[in-house]
RNA sequence: UGGGGCGUCGUCCAGUGGUAGGACACAAGCCUUUGGAGCUUGGUACCUAGGUUCGAAUCCUAGCGCCCCAGCCA
């Protein structure tokens, strides 16, 4: 007889096959389907603009779209809306690019530019103008903007919107061939100026732009609006679901316009919430602001919220993947808690980092019994969680480092690690009893004089005697000297947009978001670590070695920190609650 | 104000007429040579008010609240 399985539609618990989680997308690309519409086919795509770096919000939808793709066995499209002259650059392409494959999806040779979509759309702009469904305006933008109306008044007709075809087809043609200076003219759909929908109102399909494209380069100095782009885009590549956020779903209307207009395939739009998190900005324009401003190093500084920023810190790809199929999608205006991905974090890292002892702030410590010369080697687990990780020698002599955090001269209620004439363990190694306490003449505590039980070696004692607390600890004759890089969250407020009236959301900026913590004491097996290798520092947290890191110096970021049950204890005596509010540093 | 969208534990997501479930967070406990990891347990969540029904988170009606739209940005 069989165990009654747990029926859960939601996420499968680690060992379980995967199954993909259900959602109303995924239902409607079901249905879809089942009734044979375009002919059984889904196919997909990512449609960024170059105009910035990828952030997390990019990955929910990279995940969405190729996910999709890959479970019904269809295709998945990467395409730049580079629509926009003013604002894109080769170098986000191509940063782009690397962060959507190193998040794992896969668009094969499916990669593709709306601008080289450009001569197909003016002809296409050409055929609405003799179908007399679109008009050249002379109008200037502010014009423009005072005809459109309100949100509650219909806008009026342009006075332009009644010349004829022959007029439109030559003044367009003069407009591709630069006869007229920048934003004096505009090709504009004739659909409706009373149109409850301000996207009905006429919009703009061309603007005047003499700019240099990072693709089409001086080609052109007409550039089409991403509304005329967008939809005729994704019919040209055959897309069957164009998946986008919720902002647009008034944009449908005339995007289906457009489609029908032209009588070409319709993919079908469907609109789903952008991702927010707590404590995080997702906006592409303030983003490039704190980089401009120089409020962090730059886009890939391991704060921020882009893709870019997050591998640095060692955020890995699986647990991205892990964290996007977790939050789920829909179409409600939410706020996930960073908890979550930074649970997906320590959950995947949990299995793969190596295990190492490291001192962020060392404090010394003299085993006053253990000989001068000696030298011992002992072995360190590597990672319990993984049994092929095998297992290393760690040096062990007569002067260590401890973290100076497991020492207090004067132990509160529940603080269980080394106090003068109390014993602890040092992790695989002996049984240490602190014996002294060595101050300088400020009172500053400069060393710790301590002796050990020859008996435990390993760390258990052949009497049974426990000991409460086991600590970390590197050999000071071994130790090698690092940097380590803590982070904290880079606002101060679960919404970092949540300012008084005049105020910018930079006053928000949590101003010990980066705390560098020099001269610390690792495992001299660390030596020559490759950036980008992630470890755990037992006790403290995930840790991975920076770019910046020379050799005999490395430089590590913390990642995440480990769940610190003894700081949250501590918080609670000091009566600061335990989970609202800031974190902590360390 | 016109239009579009959305309201289920603290947070996110399921449940679409038949005992409201999962994850994260939180709390308590177990275990532990990481105060890690893991394991166990816990909690008056269906926006409100009417209605239909034997039975409503699900259907109907009326409210209320929140988000988006007045770029020649995307």
């Amino acid at each position: 007889m069989t165990t009654p399985q747990k029926i859960s539609g939601s996420t499968p618990r680690a060992g379980d096959s995967p199954r993909p989680k259900s959602h109303f997308i995924r239902d409607i690309i079901l249905r879809d389907i089942e009734s044979n519409k375009n002919g059984g086919r889904v196919h997909t795509r990512f449609p960024p603009e170059p105009n910035g770096y990828l952030h997390y919000g990019h990955a929910k939808s990279i995940h969405l779209n190729f996910g999709l793709a890959k479970e019904f066995g269809g295709k998945f499209n990467l395409r730049f809306d580079d629509t926009n002259p003013l604002k894109e650059e080769m170098e986000y392409i191509e940063s782009i690019i690397e962060d959507v494959r190193w998040l794992g999806a896969d668009w094969e040779d499916r990669l593709f530019y709306a601008s080289d979509y450009f001569e197909q759309l003016y002809a296409w702009a050409v055929q609405l103008i003799q179908a007399g469904k679109a008009y050249v305006c002379d109008l200037t933008a502010d014009q423009v903007r005072e005809y459109r109306g309100t949100l509650s008044q219909p806008g009026r007709e342009s006075p332009f919107r009644g010349r004829g075809v022959e007029e439109n087809l030559a003044l367009f043609e003069r407009m591709r061939a630069g006869d007229f200076p920048d934003g004096s003219r505009t090709l504009r759909a004739k659909i409706d100026m009373a149109s409850p929908n301000l996207n009905m109102r006429d919009p703009i399909l061309y603007r005047i732009l003499h700019a240099e494209h990072p693709r089409s380069g001086n080609k052109w100095c007409i550039y089409p609006t991403y509304d005329y782009t967008h939809g005729q885009s994704d019919s040209i590549e055959g897309i069957t679901h164009s998946i986008c956020t919720l902002e647009f779903e008034d944009h449908r209307p005339l995007y289906d316009w457009f489609i029908e207009q032209l009588g070409i395939h319709h993919p079908q739009q469907i609109e789903f919430d952008r991702l927010n998190l707590t404590y995080t900005l997702l906006s592409k324009r303030k983003l490039l602001q704190l980089v401009r401003d120089g409020h962090v190093r730059g886009w890939d500084d391991p704060r921020m919220p882009t893709l870019k920023g997050a591998r640095r810190r060692g955020y890995t790809s699986e647990a991205f993947r892990e964290f996007c199929s977790r939050i789920g999608v829909s179409k409600t205006n939410g706020v996930i808690e960073l908890a979550l991905l930074e649970h997906c974090v320590r959950e995947d890292l949990n299995k793969r980092a190596l295990r190492v002892m490291a001192v962020l702030r060392p404090l010394r410590v003299v085993i006053e019994n253990y000989p001068e010369d000696l030298v011992e080697e002992m072995e360190a687990v590597n990672n319990p969680e993984d049994a092929n990780a095998g297992t290393r020698k760690v040096p062990f002599s007569r002067v260590l480092y401890i973290e100076r955090d497991d020492f207090r001269e004067d132990p509160p209620k529940g603080f269980y690690r080394l106090s003068p004439g109390r014993e602890v363990r040092l992790r695989y190694a002996y049984m240490m009893t602190c014996r002294d306490v060595i101050k300088d003449a400020s009172g500053n505590i400069v060393e710790l004089r301590c002796t050990y039980d020859p008996e435990t070696r390993g760390g258990n004692a052949p009497d049974g005697r426990k000991v409460k607390s086991t600590i970390h600890w590197v050999s000071a004759p071994h130790a090698l000297e690092a940097e380590a890089r803590l982070y904290d969250t880079l606002f101060t407020k679960e919404d970092p947009n949540e300012v008084q009236e005049g105020e910018d959301f930079t006053i928000n900026l949590n101003p010990n978001s980066l705390e560098i913590v020099e001269r610390c004491k690792i495992e001299p097996c660390l030596a020559g670590a490759a950036a980008g290798s992630l470890y755990q520092f037992e006790r403290l947290g995930y840790f991975c070695v920076d770019p910046d890191s020379k050799p005999g110096k490395l430089v590590f970021n913390r990642t995440a920190t480990l769940r610190d049950t003894w700081a949250k204890i501590e918080r609670k005596q000091k009566g600061q609650g335990g989970s609202k509010g800031l974190r902590y540093c360390t």
